[in-house]
DNA sequence: ATACTAGATAAGAATGTTTCTTACTTAGGA
DNA sequence: TCCTAAGTAAGAAACATTCTTATCTAGTAT
């Protein structure tokens, strides 16, 4: 458990989006927190926590996973593969997309906001409003057990 | 019909790959280009042949599709929504996706291209062989009948 | 504290999607 | 023309997602 938000304030972010805050909701936004990183299916997630809560159901992570996202509270990650990987970073960030091993992972660049924002500021867009954008890498991991890692150019 | 390439071409394109050039994936590589633009998934390409080829089988849609990924004949559109799609168009370019009607429209714009091509020259990419990156704008349509389009802005 | 009500859930059925298996067929090479 | 490796059809199987309905519960009003 490495998700750093109480229940009550999760209780209180549920209400605010204008859900009540049950039990398997709760656990579900801690699940996708805690599996943070992974951008988990929504069977990932109902095996993360059917230990502890046995008696939820599958369908009511997938409701609930969906209804997250029309709340905004977690987002949807592109994916090239087919099926739902859902992200707990609601933050404007990019992903690192492995084929091989199908991770996907995070990084934030506010450089590159800064780049693409004056990019798109400089075009039209007809008939679309624009929600944001996100860069796509897309490649194979060398070393499997390895961690992906994407720093600075020094010089 | 509006695909350019003969039959002897794409037989040609298919050999050139190492596949055998048989009429189901002649015919399946016709209707992703028919259907371009459509960024289709297997079962409308499949429903796209049916009419003309009555014995051909989904199944068959689904590993063509697959072999042609493979082989680079032709790429994955990534999509939020699950479930696959598929893109006749090889070149670099980058993708606008509607949540609302699930339309995926492509665009090139070498101006972007060369603008990410600089920036990642000074990222360092540990453990990850990069195949290339695309830009991805998320939002709504706004008239579902009207067609998006992005302009260069006139000043 | 208790009762009420809208909304949420469990359970599993229904539906949709993707992969796999097998026997049959065909393209391309000898 | 024959041979063989590879591809295909067909449908079964596996898997993923959505829907339905009866039951339950959070939050609210009492």
């Amino acid at each position: 458990m490495q998700h750093n938000l109480t229940r009550d304030e999760l209780r209180q972010r549920l209400l605010e989006g204008g859900l009540k805050a049950t039990h398997q909701r709760i656990v579900v936004f801690e699940a996708v927190m805690d599996l943070h990183g992974h951008h988990p299916t929504p069977e990932e997630v109902y095996q993360h926590l059917r230990p502890a809560n046995p008696t939820l159901s599958l369908g009511t992570v997938y409701k609930t996973l969906d209804t997250f996202v029309e709340t905004g509270l977690i987002k949807r990650a592109l994916s090239e593969e087919g099926g739902k990987r859902y992200d707990a970073n609601t933050h404007v960030h990019n992903h690192i997309y492995c084929s091989k091993t199908r991770e996907i992972v995070d990084f934030e660049d506010a450089e590159l906001e800064q780049l693409l924002a004056d990019f798109f500021s400089k075009r039209n867009l007809e008939n679309f409003e624009i929600k944001g954008f996100s860069v796509q890498l897309t490649g194979n991991k060398v070393e499997p057990d390895k961690q992906i890692r994407i720093t600075r150019v020094s010089k």
